[in-house]
DNA sequence: TCGGATATCTAGCACTGCTAGGATCGGGCT
DNA sequence: AGCCCGATCCTAGCAGTGCTAGATATCCGA
């Protein structure tokens, strides 16, 4: 038996008010931080009544990852377009560094989502959400080709890390944002650096 | 005048009151983690009513930053301790490498409390208070040797960066703490390598 | 022993995330 | 056409949060 039309509509209706919460959380965060962000502020941007919110997520942590969801699959195609920005690997490596920071510093609150809240996702090789790998996956892209040697995966592992602690130092008021594409700059020569040998 | 001795008595423990609130306070978290730490469950341990608290402290983000006062104190000690552990400079920054993730591992509450929480505290070259200095330069002092024609500030706040994200990313689980030894060693390697020439 | 300052507590406010129970509304069946 | 049932939504409330005003108790010095 064929689907009711009138459930079809309420489906898509269900999915538009979704697509609403995720958007107004977002908005709301960006605008006034995550603090902001309650369920009563929230229920009340999208004129509906808290417990609505409820028959969407499980709680409210639930919405953070959603938005941070979106914001992995934005930071990845970020992440591709500068990558494809030059054949030379160092300079697509510059490149991609940079989009990465700037990514960070143009949504504070999307990428504190994504990184510092919403700790129930999970980060395993196997068991993250496909935006999220394919976030990582990005970074090898662009490493892979300067790995000379170094096991890859941590040597993606330590760039990821070293952008990160840039991007959070300097959320915090901890660094001085004027200098960060310097920092950047700094960071790119010695990932690109070849290692110094191991010693014995 | 002379100070009375029973006002001194009386000094004396309200100062012994304000470091038990401090150490309870960071016991808690370490414990429990930060979200427990709750002005209620604090005045209990310390068996008094939740008001004393604030006649000690603005509010609870005083008592976070008072904890990451310590923090920064003891922090500063161990990098000193492992820079000391070698003439070596690649040596020495090997230790400090490891001595800081160590440090951030084995009190994750304490970590959280310098560098994530605690948003009060002025971070400015200037303004910062001594004991956060203290730590900065002390990182400073192990790279001072290597910076090889880099700017100093800006070879030290990589280098900071780099483990900072790798200590925050792995208390998130985004790492695999079991990984963080090799990846340590790979950051190391790669600040002692000579930086890459400029790009023209 | 008493007065007064000092120290402390009780009770409460406005807010948080979250939920149980009742009201309301609309579609499908007889 | 009329009814009924199920889905949808809201009101009201709970336990907990940071923080504070006003009342209460305590202790010291005269």
């Amino acid at each position: 038996m064929p689907t009711q039309p009138t459930q079809q509509r309420r489906e898509r209706e269900r999915a538009d008010r979704q697509s609403l919460i995720v958007r107004v959380a977002r908005e709301l965060a960006e605008a006034e931080g995550w603090e902001a962000v309650t369920t009563r502020r929230l229920a009340e941007r999208i004129e509906y009544s808290q417990p609505v919110l409820y028959s969407h997520f499980a709680n409210r942590t639930a919405i953070v990852t959603a938005v941070a969801l979106e914001g992995f699959g934005e930071l990845t195609a970020t992440l591709a377009v500068a990558r494809r920005s030059s054949t030379d690997p160092a300079t697509a490596l510059a490149a991609v560094a940079h989009a990465y920071v700037d990514f960070a510093t143009a949504g504070p609150a999307l990428y504190e989502a994504m990184f510092t809240l919403a700790t129930d996702l999970p980060f395993g090789p196997e068991s993250a959400p496909a935006p999220l790998q394919a976030a990582f996956a990005e970074l090898g892209n662009v490493l892979g080709p300067l790995a000379a040697g170094r096991d890859l995966v941590l040597f993606v592992e330590v760039g990821w890390a070293a952008l990160h602690g840039l991007v959070t130092l300097a959320r915090g008021g901890r660094l001085d944002l004027a200098q960060q594409a310097r920092r950047v700059d700094l960071l790119v020569g010695q990932l690109l650096a070849l290692p110094a040998l191991p010693r014995p």
